[in-house]
RNA sequence: GCGCCCGUAGCUCAAUUGGAUAGAGCACUUGACUACGAAUCAAGAGGUUAGAGGUUCGAGUCCUCUCGGGCGCACCA
């Protein structure tokens, strides 16, 4: 259990205890004490609002109550300097600091792993991410969701999930088609033949690119073969270019995937047709105007869903039920699928297949990532699909740098559509709050450089004899907090409170920076227990850095 | 028309999951470098939380409606 948590522990204890010797209430009927750090200062380090609560069962107003409590309340076991009651009922508490000194050894102990826990306890979960058609260059949206996706996988593998990281290959449909003719059609043009490309072919320079090098590499050799054949190659090559392409870039971008799992190896190991088989022989399909049907309104969709087309062939859906199938059968109890908005109305029907398979709906859970805006020169860019004109995760590699790109999307809440601002992420200066927190690790790293340079060495022994100032305190508090932090992000899904940390801790780094001096040839033993402080905070914002997939630089 | 997400300072966004006087960054004003890194700090100004009702000790947060923006609503993937 972490210091601080024990803390707050003993804290709720004694109010607990003051209660029932207060004879407010019987112990049964006191509700969960609920401790929450006040935003103000001047409200203490802690304040509860558990005589509002009791009012109801105490029936005695909630100042009252308070006052009781108050009295009764054993400030020495619980390290109290002082009670206040304020507002309407709250009890705020000023506690004896120097306890957080002891986070210090801990943090040195821990290291790289300070802010990890056990709280999910090994428990196995799948997080499919990402999963673009291999049939073009990954652009600002997935870039969006692979920092998401990937930052959340980071957080469950810190709070102690065993979590495989999964990329679903659309290898099998109509778009693998539309990649060969594409591919094809590039490649005639790149032979300077007048050739079209296909209704629904794809733009992307990517594809030109392809087109251009089996011009180069084999000349005019495909243009007369059998269609079929050139075809069947183009499609092979085209898939394989595609698919390194996507590693390569996800693999730069600092994402890795444990599984890459085909949607072709779905038909070649014979998985859909039992599928479709426990479906039916469960009672939830029927057959309607020459197609099979799912009847996923029984589980809560809007209309029920065709799985076998009146040619015969298959919808998306059909695969991907038997994908999240196979996904269940490998032992996972939660699947996590992170998705654009654009397909959140796919939600219901991919929880009704859940269902209808026989597990609890909840076991699968979608995380929805909301849509991006490019904009360049205070303009919206456009986007087209036809054109191929869009911003690539290369470009942004390339433009931007990986770490910039990656905090940019993390930093933003999931559910909130998200301007990329491309100057700014571009921008190396003090608008780029990015930059400011690297700064914040470069800046202790020389200190750290020169400490030793001049023989001093961090000393855990007089720590609260030098760090009980308001900025160090500060620090140390917001130290203690990095392991709740990190617990409620990763429950909570949401990878953006730990830019929110990381910025804060700079802030608080950068204040003391300026307010104290650590350095000092005339107190050897202050400038010892800082240099503690200093290493603290540096792990510290190394390892909230790493959980968001951003480098924490030794200088800039 | 129905469903999901969003609407908070001039701009981009937070807000401990229902808590106290709604906070940051940028931009703006003022101050701090012969200083351990000024990519920094300190201070100031900036608000009817889109609007109207409701729930309760207490609402940016929950419920209903209205307005505005985005995304869906296939025998496409």
């Amino acid at each position: 259990m972490s210091i601080v948590q024990e803390m707050e522990d003993r804290i709720k204890y004694e109010i607990k205890q003051a209660v029932i010797t207060a004879g407010l209430a019987e112990e049964n009927d006191i509700p969960e004490v609920i401790l929450e750090k006040p935003k103000d200062k001047q409200h203490g380090d802690y304040a509860t609002n558990i005589a509002m609560q009791l009012a109801r069962v105490a029936k005695k107003a909630p100042r009252q109550i308070a006052e009781a409590i108050v009295g009764n309340l054993d400030h020495v076991e619980a390290s109290i300097n002082k009670v206040d009651i304020a507002g309407p009922g709250f009890i705020n508490f000023f506690v004896d600091k120097s306890y957080l000194t002891r986070l210090i050894p801990m943090i040195f102990t821990e290291k790289e792993n300070y802010g990890r826990t056990n709280a999910a306890q090994g428990e196995k979960v799948q997080v499919e991410f990402v999963s673009a058609n291999p049939t073009g260059d990954l652009h600002l949206g997935h870039a969006r969701g692979a920092s998401v996706g990937d930052s959340l996988c980071r957080l469950l593998d810190w709070v102690g999930y065993d979590v495989e990281r999964e990329y679903y290959i659309n290898d099998a449909g109509n778009q693998i088609n539309n990649l060969s003719l594409s591919v094809e059609a590039r490649y005639m043009q790149a032979c300077g033949e007048d050739y079209p490309m296909p209704e629904d072919g794809y733009h992307g320079k990517d594809i030109i690119g392809i087109g251009q090098t089996l011009q180069e590499r084999h000349g005019d050799k495909f243009v007369e073969m059998d269609r079929e054949e050139r075809l069947q190659f183009f499609r092979e090559y085209g898939l394989k270019f595609e698919l390194d392409k996507l590693a390569t870039d996800l693999a730069d971008f600092r994402v890795h995937f444990d599984h890459w799992f085909s949607e072709t190896s779905l038909y070649d190991e014979g998985k859909i047709v039992p599928t479709l088989e426990l479906l039916k022989e469960k009672g939830h399909t029927y057959e309607k105007d020459g197609a099979t049907w799912f009847n996923t309104t029984a589980f809560g969709d809007d209309k029920d869903r065709v799985l076998i087309k009146n040619d015969g062939s298959y919808t998306y859906l059909t695969p991907d039920i038997s994908y999240h199938k196979n996904k269940l059968d490998r032992g996972f109890n939660k699947l996590i699928n992170i998705w654009g908005a654009d397909h959140h109305g796919y939600i219901p029907r991919m929880k009704a297949a859940i269902e209808a398979l026989g597990y609890d709906r909840d076991t699968l859970e979608v995380e929805i990532i909301q849509m991006v805006s490019l904009f360049e020169n205070g303009e919206k860019v456009k986007m087209s699909k036809r054109t191929g004109k869009a911003v690539t995760l290369r470009e942004l590699m390339e433009e931007v740098g990986v770490d910039a790109t990656r905090y940019f999307f993390v930093m933003r809440s999931s559910d909130a559509q998200l301007d990329f601002d491309m100057d700014l992420a571009r921008s190396e200066s003090n608008e780029n709050p990015v930059y400011y927190v690297q700064y914040a690790h470069a800046r202790i790293c020389t200190l750290l450089k020169q400490a030793n340079e001049k023989g001093y060495e961090a000393d855990l022994n007089h720590l609260a004899d030098h760090l009980m100032t308001e900025k160090a305190e500060d620090l140390l508090k917001h130290l203690g907090d990095f392991p709740q932090i990190v617990t409620d992000a990763a429950f909570n899904r949401t990878p953006h409170r730990m830019t929110s940390y990381v910025f804060e801790l700079a802030q608080l780094l950068h204040s003391f920076y300026n307010a104290e001096k650590v350095l000092d040839d005339t107190d050897v033993e202050k400038t010892k227990a800082r240099l503690a402080l200093m290493e603290a905070v540096r792990i510290t914002l190394a390892n909230a850095l790493s959980i968001i997939g951003v480098s924490a630089p030794e200088q800039m």
